[in-house]
DNA sequence: ATGCATGCAAAGCATTTGCAATCAA
DNA sequence: TTGATTGCAAATGCTTTGCATGCAT
């Protein structure tokens, strides 16, 4: 189970420093787990206890967090990024609303069944992205 | 099989005038069935024969054949929003390169295996994005 | 003590918007 | 003719960058 020792951990080792900045982001994005959050979410939620965090900060360290496989950036049309906590054992892809953007966790993973089939071709797979839009039930009462 | 005359009667079924600019623009979308392309390439080619086209007018453009279903719309972390053709019966998803961008197509769509999974849930589904990431043979090599 | 991390301010870049002129129907 | 479409220029908004200061190790 993920928790913040871990995410430190996985700091140190890879030879970045703790910071109070980097903790609260963690402890931010432990707290939205398996839920998407930008930016600018963290950047609010950080400042609370940190105010003099600056937004560059934020982003820098989400592009590290990523880099060092703690967060998984998605990118949609007309949306800020948005971010979340890559938990172990816990693969999982999503329902987004394009209205609200709810989301709800679908664990089906359309990967396991076409790893086999892309082998033959010419590509070294890293990752993937399995995201179905549609509306939930609230947006399409409106 | 898609041609020029099938989309310019969706545009004018839509109650959308057929224009010089418009018309070059699915020109050059026809040129790229089958691969992405950014709306600079889109704005870069349509300006050889047109050369007064604005930048503004291809975003307008490609925003209102988004609507109408003429191309999808994909927005990948740190790369400009790319558009292509939506051909129908020719239903496909990619393989991108991280690195140079190179695009192959896979014709397994996971949305059918899992379609009826996600009708339990409370979401009208009206899309779907299913993309392998990873590196082509000639990015290894370097 | 050293150099990585931060805050600040300014820049960058893709995309959007307001408005007057133009053009398709 | 008339409203949709375009070109132009300026604005927007997210994200990035340079640089001096501060802080973790």
């Amino acid at each position: 189970m993920i928790n913040k020792d871990i995410l430190q951990n996985k700091l140190k080792d890879k030879g970045f420093k703790i910071t109070d900045q980097r903790l609260a982001i963690i402890d931010v994005l432990l707290e939205h787990k398996n839920h998407f959050i930008s930016a600018e979410e963290i950047y609010k939620k950080v400042s609370v206890n940190l105010p003099k965090t600056n937004f560059s900060t934020i982003y820098r360290n989400l592009e590290i967090f990523e880099e060092i496989d703690i967060i998984h950036k998605t990118t949609l049309s007309g949306i800020t990024a948005i971010y979340e906590l890559i938990c172990n054992n816990e693969h999982h892809h999503h329902i987004i609303c394009k209205n609200c953007g709810k989301t709800e966790i679908i664990d089906f993973c359309p990967f396991d069944h076409i790893k086999s089939q892309i082998n033959k071709k010419s590509f070294v797979l890293t990752g993937h992205k399995f995201e179905l839009y549609g509306y939930c039930n609230r947006c399409l009462k409106k």
